[in-house]
DNA sequence: CGAAAACTTGAAAATTCTCAAGGCGGGTGG
DNA sequence: CCACCCGCCTTGAGAATTTTCAAGTTTTCG
C-alpha cells in the first residue's frame, strides 16, 4: 500500500527534480486551516466507497508537484486516481485554447473517471499544491469489479457520483447569477472541508480568482468584486485566499433567492 | 427482444389511457424530416456499444407517451434505458422549483446512467414525443458486466460518454455567449441527426423555445431573437420548429470566434 | 530586494433579462 | 364551417447584470 512508485509526473511539466526528500512541501499558509497534514486516521476524508477501492485495488501511490499534471487531455487513460493528500483542479481545454475548470478535488476524491472504458481523457488534472495520489489501474479495477459484486457496486457509485457532480455544476452555470454562484461555491467548499474533519467556516483557497472565475463562468474581476461585496455585507471575512464564513445562513439564502 | 411489457408509464402523468392500439402517434409534422419511422435496419442510430448492450441484455421494451416521465428525480433507479424510437429531455428540478434541461436524447442514446450503482435518479426523463425504449435492468447489466469483459467495457464506455457529454454542456455554459450557445446547439443536433442517417441540414425541433433556453442557460426571448438574427443573416431558415441550416461553416465560425 | 503574479477597484460598454404587447396556428366546440 | 381559445412564438424598449479596459496595490517567490 505504501510502495512509492517510479512514475514521475514531474517530468511532464518541466519541473526541476528535487534531490532526496519526497518533494518540497507547499509553503505553510499563514492560517493552515485547510488541506493540512495527512490526518490522524491514515486516510482522511475517504468515504467508504473510495476507501474500499483503495484497499481492494492494492494501490501504489505517486507524488505530484504543485502545478504538475497528473494526466492530460487526449492521453490514453490507464487508471483512476484517489487523492491521498493535496488538491487538484480538473480543466477542459477548448479548441480555441480557452480553459474551463470543471472541478476542484480534494483528499479522498476520485478523479480520472472520464477515461474509464478505454477512452482518452477529455480533461486534465493539475495539482494545486504538492499532492499524493493512489493509483488504481483500470485493469485491476475492472478485474475486481468482475470478481466482486460489492466492489462493482462501489465503482458504479463513484461513476454515478461524478455524473451527479457535473450535473450540479451544469445547473449552477445554467440557472444562477454571479452572487449565487460564488455563494454556492463557498458553501460547497465548506461542506467538503467539514466532511473531512476540517473547519467548515475558515479555510484557505488553493486557487486564484481567475481559476474560481473559470469554474463559475465568471471573470476574475467579477469574482474579486463579489468577495468584496460579501465582505462589506458582513457575510464573510476575506484576506486574499484566507476565507472565513461569518453568516452561512445568509449565504444559503443567496443561493436560493438570488 | 420484442416482448412488450406491462409497465405503464402513462399512469405516472395522468394521461387518459388509450383502449387498444399501442399508443397514439404524434401529429404528423409538416416536414417530417427528423425522428421519422423506426428505420429500415431495425435499430436506427444505435452505436455498436448500445447495440451490444441491447442485444446482450435481452431487453424488453416499453412505450412512453409524449409528456410522460420515464423516470423521475428521487426514484430509486432500476434500469438503464436505450431509446428505440422517439426523443426525450432530461431535466433537473432544483430546490426552488426551477427546471434546467440537462440534455436532449434521441434514438440510440442510453439514458438513466446517473442511477447506476443503486443511487436514486437525480434528474427526470420526459418524452418529447411518443417513444419506445428498451429496458436494461441494472441487475442484468451488472451480471453481464461481471461475466463478460467486453460487455463491461461497453458499459464503462457508455458511462464515460455521459460524463464527457455533461462536461461539454458545462463548457458551453461556462465559456460561450448566447450566439455561440445556440450555434453549437444547432450544430450538435445536425451532427446527431446525420449520424442516424437523417438529414443533418433540415430537421424539426421537438422542444419549445423555453426548453431550448433552459438547456442553454438563456431565456426563451433570447433564443427567439437569436433564431431571428440567424435567419436575417442567412445562416438558417426557421419557420417555427422547422429548421434548415443554410451555412454551417458560418455557424461553426460563430462557435469558435463568437 | 526586486520582478512577476495576483488582486482590487472604477468607469464605460456590451450582453442578456424583464416586462409588455401582439401575432400565429391548430384544435375544439358551437 | 367558423370563431374562439390557448399555448407558443416574436419583437420592442428599458433595466439589470456582467464584461472589458485600465490603473494602481498587494503578495509571492526566487
Amino acid at each position: 500500500m505504501d510502495t512509492a512508485v517510479a512514475i514521475s509526473p514531474v517530468a511532464r511539466s518541466g519541473w526541476t527534480p528535487v534531490p532526496n526528500p519526497q518533494f518540497r512541501r507547499a509553503p505553510a499558509s499563514v492560517v493552515p486551516l485547510a488541506f493540512p497534514h495527512p490526518g490522524r486516521c491514515g486516510m482522511p476524508g475517504f468515504g467508504s466507497v473510495q476507501a474500499t477501492m483503495v484497499e481492494r485495488a492494492g494501490a501504489t501511490h505517486i507524488n505530484v508537484r504543485k502545478g504538475a499534471a497528473l494526466f492530460r487531455a487526449g492521453e490514453r487513460s490507464t487508471a483512476l486516481y484517489a487523492i491521498r493528500l493535496g488538491s487538484f483542479k480538473t480543466q477542459v481545454v477548448t479548441d480555441d485554447g480557452h480553459e474551463q475548470v470543471s472541478g476542484y478535488h480534494m483528499t479522498g476524491d476520485v478523479i480520472g473517471s472520464d477515461g474509464i472504458g478505454g477512452s482518452a481523457h477529455d480533461c486534465e488534472a493539475v495539482a494545486l499544491e504538492d499532492a499524493e495520489v493512489y493509483v488504481l489501474p483500470f485493469e485491476r479495477i475492472e478485474a475486481l469489479a468482475r470478481e466482486d459484486i460489492g466492489f462493482q457496486r462501489s465503482l458504479h457509485r463513484v461513476l454515478a457520483g461524478e455524473i451527479a457532480r457535473e450535473r450540479g455544476v451544469m445547473v449552477m452555470l445554467g440557472t444562477m447569477r454571479a452572487e449565487q454562484r460564488l455563494a454556492s461555491f463557498l458553501i460547497d467548499l465548506a461542506r467538503r472541508y467539514h466532511e473531512r474533519g476540517y473547519s467548515g467556516s475558515e479555510f484557505v483557497l488553493r486557487m486564484t480568482r481567475e481559476e474560481i472565475g473559470s469554474h463559475l463562468g465568471l471573470t476574475l474581476e467579477t469574482v474579486s468584486r463579489l468577495f468584496s461585496r460579501f465582505r462589506d455585507s458582513g457575510l464573510i471575512d476575506v484576506r486574499g485566499r484566507v476565507v472565513k464564513l461569518l453568516d452561512r445562513a445568509a449565504l444559503k439564502r443567496i443561493i436560493l433567492a438570488g
